[in-house]
DNA sequence: GTCGCTGCTGGTAGCGCTGTCAACGTTCCT
DNA sequence: AGGAACGTTGACAGCGCTACCAGCAGCGAC
């Protein structure tokens, strides 16, 4: 059990190649492009490669080709679920091909995006997926030059650096809200906590909903810019109580915060949906179970990292999109958390999505 | 925005040393030792590297030096909260430090396990964290074999193949089971998913304690290979029910369990903890926010991911610990949802660790 | 039969850095 | 004063792989 560091392992491509009788040059063509050898020396090669159980020096590649096998991967935060299932759509796609992941934190900050993008791109990597569409203007530039393709994940924007996959905040809020109204609410309230961008962009999906229908006002909005929790859900929600007390109903900016306004509601024996209707973001897998179940907008975390990851590998090997920014919609989950004040319900609510195929989270899947 | 591949970027480690006028392995020595060159070299070097805004190709570093400065991570699970909690940790850790975490996803699988294992430590990993005690024989011969320090985390056991960090689930069950016992508790229920090893272990600690109780029955272990959800927990629970409907107490193998069988109780009316008592595994943020709030065993997942890292950095560079195995302990927090049945209760019971320092769980912290 | 094309193969020459070891100047000891 | 010991520096020789380009065979067209 030697733990100290020593000399490197052993079978080079030579010892390959020799055993294969063929040349170096010949051996290394076989993994990097296997049908530009005649049938005889792939197969040649490939059992001699696999006799020796060879492995590849990715350093020694990376080195000779300028060029190194890794995917960087720019998010947030780890602890958020909604990033989990993006990065589990990541590494499960990435599974299987010649790629690595290198995944960085920027804690929510654009300058340690900006200083991790830096790191980054100094290593050429093959390919780089960043969060969101608020880079700084040094990021931007950078990524614009940079020398590889890049994927945009979570939202969609105007001017995408390169490919975008992700969906409206804005229209989901909207959404949201259209939903409680159709079903009869009128006084909702706005819960959010962290207020990063796209948080941003649901709380203005909120406002112009709630505008248009000459329903807003400031007072029913209550923010803070402290990283979400369940428990800051019932916090939030106990500010707005204390300042709107006959609100019917809540929009909270993700299932979190939901969940802490249940609660609190059921500390408080405010009844839901009777008293005050209840409306999440994400549709993580406990809002269906919830006593009452809780409506949520569904979004596809899932299939947005899965296919980020297929779409930037494809792009690497030279297999570029035809449709360079993909949006993948929504759903509204109506559940019995935000169920009618009045009988008049109507079918769910969708959104976006040209190609909206709405499959299936596989949520606590894994 | 060439989206392309090119060559190479520009200054190199000779560039810098000339600009300094000092050979480049001088140049070389000032980024691996700098106390091995005399102050003038140094200051000198340092200018012009900062000057000409060197970045060093990592690539050539691990060819020449036979070294990565990668550390590779295996854990089964990227959905569950758990292993957030300690990856953050680990990330944390190695910010800073010139080490890259390589991170690769078991999903539960031993011989998917020893595969990955194989494809880590043919790149020369400078360091290597897994997850659990449960290797394949091959596996473990492979880490015992391998030329870097490992860290094994999650749980503690006999004997590491080099260091260890973690708790004894057997013990933090028991402690679960004897806190439910103190509260009046005879007739307790386990619920239990996915059944990896650490869950294992858990139902092991459970159903000695029942043993020691002359309380155990067979009946009363619901489990399921299934992964865990909120839903499966009213699911299993609702299983437990029907075969057993007088039991006063559920001790589940983690929170979202916990929280699937609270709600199922509120569906059913059964009074928490007046009819029926509840326990959870891990404590996670909702836990305490919950209604009534859910007593839990908490772990310190962050922490350990977090001394994971440092231990295994100090290691690899050449700062071994005093003390190669880590038992950071468990705590039994007390809620509502045990409270007793009997008037007579104690303090928490705290759990194993030697220096158990009980650090405060920054969840949902960023 | 020669030319030119295509398809496959091999030789040469590094990629940018560090391990090893020798060489140098200085200090300190006897 | 001579030499050992130390601290500092540099020369050399690759690490294992691939880019580049040359070479060769086989084939069809003129």
């Amino acid at each position: 059990m030697g733990r100290k560091r020593t000399k490197s392992g052993k079978i080079r491509l030579a010892e390959v190649a020799e055993l294969a009788g063929v040349s170096p040059i010949t051996a290394s063509r076989f993994f990097r492009n296997p049908e530009a050898l005649s049938v005889a020396k792939r197969t040649r090669v490939e059992s001699a490669a696999k006799e020796l159980g060879y492995v590849p020096n990715l350093a020694a590649r990376a080195l000779a080709s300028h060029r190194t096998e890794v995917i960087g991967v720019l998010i947030p935060s780890l602890t958020n679920n909604v990033f989990s299932d993006v990065l589990r759509g990541i590494y499960d796609a990435s599974e299987g091909s010649r790629y690595s992941i290198q995944l960085s934190n920027t804690r929510y900050s654009i300058l340690q995006e900006e200083k991790l993008l830096r790191l980054f791109l100094a290593q050429k990597p093959a390919g780089l997926i960043v969060t969101g569409i608020d880079q700084t203007a040094e990021s931007r530039a950078m990524l614009q030059a940079a020398d590889c393709p890049i994927v945009q994940i979570m939202e969609i924007g105007p001017d995408p650096v390169d490919m975008m996959i992700g969906f409206s905040h804005y229209d989901a809020a909207r959404a949201a809200v259209a939903h409680l109204f159709e079903q009869g609410h009128r006084k909702v309230g706005f819960v959010g906590a962290r207020m990063d961008p796209r948080v941003q962009r649901r709380l203005d999906g909120y406002v112009s909903a709630m505008k248009d229908a000459a329903l807003f006002d400031q007072r029913l909005v209550v923010t803070t810019a402290t990283p979400t929790s369940v428990t800051l859900g019932g916090a939030l929600f106990t500010d707005l109580l204390a300042r709107e007390p006959d609100i019917d109903a809540v929009f909270c900016a993700n299932d979190d915060l939901a969940l802490g306004v249940l609660f609190e509601c059921r500390r408080r024996e405010i009844a839901v949906p009777g008293q005050i209707a209840i409306v999440g973001f994400n549709d993580l897998e406990f809002m269906a179970s919830a006593v009452p179940t809780l409506t949520s907008v569904r979004t596809n975390r899932y299939e947005m990292g899965k296919t980020a990851a297929t779409m930037l590998i494809d792009a690497i090997e030279g297999r570029r999109p035809e449709q360079p920014v993909l949006d993948l919609g929504f759903r509204v989950i109506e559940r019995q958390s935000s169920s009618a004040r009045r009988s008049d319900s109507r079918p769910a609510v969708s959104g976006a999505g040209a190609a909206n195929k709405m499959i299936a989270l596989p949520s606590g899947q894994d």
